[in-house]
DNA sequence: ATTAAAGGGAACTATA
DNA sequence: TTATAGTTCCCTTTAA
């Protein structure tokens, strides 16, 4: 119905096909042990690894504060003027050897990198008529409180975003998620896949009914008055604010 | 006209 | 008890 109809730009990348949320949950369980605490780099092998993830870091800016810090919400405006020279790699076929799931049995192959849907094979991409970029504009409210982050004393837990941005670099997801900038924080939902994206979110919650992406795009929605993340006028396309993303590159980067 | 996606109000829940 | 951060519903609007 949907599929190729986006042509316009290589909306759902990797048809993965079957994406195991059992195993997926399983991993992330495991592994959110480890990441919460510190996101240590090795928390995000291969991932940040792998060239194959455009993980670009604009300025990694050390921030010294995961998100189990205290106030990890010190933050600077200092805005890369983006420039979308993009990379917004068409999350065409994720070689299957960037999978750093592969021994837990997962992985999004099935999507065979054959994908079609890559169709206009991330040519459009690069075009990317990126919106006038909406200047974020950051309203009055102090940023600082917009982000009431973490007093954590034992276990915060885990937020939208960053759950979204610890699939963002998890190169198994890209049939579900992917960077079209990670430069600018521009991300964008597979509509094939969206909806196992949210129930991963889901049971990670541990909700009580199954997460649709209607219900993860309203808690979306609501970051773009708090902050944190913005629609950008594209389909399925939402742009983290580059204060969040400083925050959370600097949980990957510090360490 | 149909449909997917977007947008948002409002009540509700879980947690700190 | 209160605030936060969603979650769940449901309805309207927009765009293709």
């Amino acid at each position: 119905m949907n599929g190729g109809a986006q042509g316009s730009w290589g909306e759902d990348a990797p048809s993965s096909a079957e994406v195991d949320l059992e195993v997926i949950e399983e991993y992330l369980q495991e592994h959110s042990l480890e990441v919460q605490p510190a996101h240590t780099p090795a928390t995000l092998p291969s991932a940040m690894a792998h060239s194959s993830v455009t993980y670009s870091q604009p300025n990694p800016q050390i921030i010294e504060n995961s998100w189990s810090g205290q106030h990890a919400y010190e933050w600077h405006y200092g805005s890369p003027s983006e420039e979308y020279e993009d990379q917004g790699r068409p999350p065409t076929c994720p070689s299957p050897h960037d999978n750093y799931w592969d021994h837990c049995g997962y992985s999004c192959e099935t999507t065979a990198c054959s994908d079609s849907d890559s169709q206009s094979s991330g040519s459009q991409y690069q075009g990317y008529p990126y919106p006038p970029s909406p200047p974020c504009e950051s309203r009055s409210r102090s940023t600082s409180d917009s982000l009431p982050l973490i007093p954590l004393s034992g276990k915060r837990k885990e937020r939208l975003f960053q759950f979204l941005f610890e699939m963002l670099q998890t190169p198994s997801m890209r049939s579900c998620i992917w960077w079209v900038q990670s430069t600018s924080g521009t991300f964008q939902f597979s509509s094939q896949n969206k909806e196992r994206l949210a129930q991963l979110w889901g049971r990670r919650k541990g909700n009580r009914k199954t997460m649709t992406y209607q219900k993860m795009a309203r808690a979306l929605r609501n970051y773009s008055r708090t902050g944190e993340i913005h629609k950008v006028k594209r389909k399925l396309t939402y742009k983290f604010t580059e204060r969040t993303l400083k925050v959370l590159q600097g949980t990957l980067t510090a360490v």
